[in-house]
DNA sequence: GTTGATCATTGACGCAGATCAAGAGTGGAT
DNA sequence: ATCCACTCTTGATCTGCGTCAATGATCAAC
């Protein structure tokens, strides 16, 4: 096994994960990628100590390094106003590449700030950019990963700008929801890491109106909500009440 | 000078204007590529027929081929909801490129049409695949414009989510702006190729709202707009009013 | 256990902006 | 010229959701 940079904090079993066995590796770059490719793609990744919940990963105008795979917890991503206001512009789940607006300006324009203690997957970005001029199918795979999360903003820009506050939060359940499947988690059952506040502040509601419409859904016998833990009752309405496409289960996010 | 697939439609000056030599060379890839790489990726590009008015460049679920540059003209991107209501996405002014959410799918998920007559560049995806393989810089480059893009789109989602119509218009006004100018054409005097329904569409707001926000700018002596053709008087208060960095007039758009 | 901090729920009220409705330009077709 | 189809403006109402405010949970610290 080849050695490689290595934090002292992160334990034996964390560092001998290889992309190639990792659960998460047609995730972070889904497919088209050669197991001889991915050892070489592989050696490249530098793995972090864990983030503690609150600690940033990077902060806005950091310099462009690195892009950043999520190995396990969540991640948010935020711009701030000059008045000191955030705004959360998405959040990051196991498998979820981070920093990809950074690229254009070798600037970070948004901060990344765990949610819960979260491992990440360091990609230095120099290193990728010639493994990927020597590997024509990491190269597409990077267009495909990229142009997927310009069509998710796009779907997030028409949640903002035409629908109802039912609406966008039904559509963000599902949204989680259908990422957390990709991953091979629970569709219907899983934990919200993110305050009433921080889902209401992305989704452009007031927290007052996200958690009204939490005891609605409840009431209408939607789902079961308990703080921050969710189980989706009736996915098949939830879903119909989003407007969104609900048939062939895109794929949703990243 | 090489021969290359041409449409009879298309002007003799037309199809002799190479992309070194086109205004818009800096523009569609800005920077880093070389003058001799410059005009290996002009020969495989392709100049169709203008669009007239109205025209498809492309509909939902087509297959994906190309990606496409605007050279003169706009055009508008929608999505349409199960009841066919239509939804803009974006619009495109000369120099921007269109198509870049296609590649993850190899689906188009929005429409392209023209606003007024429009004349396009054809970038075939799979010439353009093998060419970035062997220029480097070429790559490199697609990766900052799908960047900026996925910044440009964050933009968006912050406007949409957190602004009031007031805001909305004038970030909206401040952005076609800034478009304008870095493309060479004046920042303060220009025609709006879409109607105050398109525009609230666009910005989610109804197209009362927007003229009457037009009408209240003109009042306050912001602007002065007569039908599509507007003049941005005082573009300080303007930007400021939309509550954006208007420091370094960041360059906006694709 | 108590205290304080953070987060969530629920109610009362008001306003920004949607919706409904009625004209008024404007431009192309004939 | 006249007509028709659009697009835009302006006014009058209505309403979804933000804002303000009070109270209740949950959890960590000690």
């Amino acid at each position: 096994m080849p050695t490689r940079k290595q934090e002292k904090v992160v334990s034996l079993k964390d560092i001998t994960v290889a992309c190639q066995a990792c659960s998460l590796n047609e995730i972070c770059l889904p497919v088209g990628i050669e197991n001889k490719d991915m050892e070489r793609l592989d050696a490249i990744i530098d793995r972090k100590r864990p983030l503690a919940r609150g600690e940033h990963l990077f902060r806005i105008g950091d310099r462009f390094r690195s892009l950043y795979a999520v190995r396990s917890g969540s991640l948010k991503t935020y711009a701030t106003s000059e008045d000191g206001q955030e705004q959360i512009m998405g959040f990051h789940l196991p498998g979820e590449l981070v920093g990809l607006d950074a690229i254009a300006n070798d600037v970070h324009p948004l901060a990344a700030k765990a949610l819960e203690t979260t491992s990440i997957c360091e990609i230095p970005f120099d290193s990728f950019e010639s493994l990927s001029n020597q590997l024509p199918s990491l190269q597409r795979q990077m267009l495909r990963v990229m142009s997927q999360e310009i069509h998710n903003d796009e779907q997030n820009m028409l949640t903002l700008g035409q629908r109802s506050a039912e609406e966008r939060l039904a559509a963000f359940l599902i949204s989680l929801s259908n990422r957390y499947r990709r991953r091979g988690f629970s569709s219907t059952q899983f934990n919200l890491t993110m305050s009433r506040g921080d889902i209401g502040n992305y989704l452009g509601l007031a927290l007052e109106t996200v958690s009204r419409l939490f005891t609605r859904f409840q009431n209408e016998g939607l789902l079961k909500v308990e703080r921050r833990n969710i189980e989706l009752i009736d996915r098949q309405r939830l879903c119909h009440f989003s407007s969104a496409n609900c048939y062939g289960d895109n794929p949703d996010n990243t």
